[in-house]
DNA sequence: CAGTTGATCAACCAGTTGGTTGATAATTAA
DNA sequence: TTAATTATCAACCAACTGGTTGATCAACTG
């Protein structure tokens, strides 16, 4: 699953933007699940869940083991480290400009006066 | 753009699936700018680059104003810190679940020896 | 006024997505 | 071996997405 950092975060934000898939991530927070487990609380087929895992393992935000005929999922918290990083990086630039465009006003309002 | 929490999620996290968008969501991190200004380093055309700002003005990751005939776009960090929150909540549980499952390892091996 | 600039609207197209049903594989239990 | 359980594959479909071109609108500028 070698891909750039460019195309996990496509897939790994594509992931979150399902609501199934994130109440499957905010299911896997509280431990590892199998695909009839994960699927049983929705009102639509298993194989739609099935896919859904798959995009949630593709993302990279999932790993899956084996056990016999199970294959439970277990959330990789590294990965959802990975999109925080990238959005708090943005999000701080843009604070850090709010803060020097309200010096500037500032030091034009001392002026002023 | 009245919104509930889940869509306002959905709509977010899709508009930071596109490296377009996220592309774009960088350039505004350093400052506001106009349609023109955006999309002048993309070999898109200028259209496309309008709907992709639609489409995160939509998802409230960015707001703007008039200047005449200018619409610059403003990116929001509270937009930003809503999703790294959601994400972040479901990263601390899992981390926490980890951390339990070591003592729980822990406790079973001391009374192994 | 006419012309230019900034931005959007409308219609269209190919590719992707999220869901379905039905068949199939693989492991466990009788 | 047969039957049940876990999970996936395959084909299909409607809806959505990201892009295009061409027309249009609104606001400056000469």
């Amino acid at each position: 699953m070698k891909q750039g950092s460019e195309e996990q975060l496509n897939s790994a934000f594509a992931a979150l933007a399902d609501p199934v898939r994130r109440a499957l991530i905010a299911r896997l927070s509280r431990g590892p699940a199998t695909v009839n487990e994960l699927a049983e609380p929705f009102p639509i087929t298993k194989q739609a869940v099935s896919k859904h895992i798959q995009v949630l393992e593709q993302s990279g935000l999932i790993t899956r083991t084996r056990e016999g005929q199970r294959r439970p999922c277990h959330l990789d918290p590294a990965a959802l480290e990975a999109l925080t990083s990238w959005i708090d990086t943005h999000r701080l630039t843009v604070e850090r400009q709010f803060r020097r465009l309200d010096t500037v006003l500032d030091t034009l309002k001392e002026k002023e006066s």
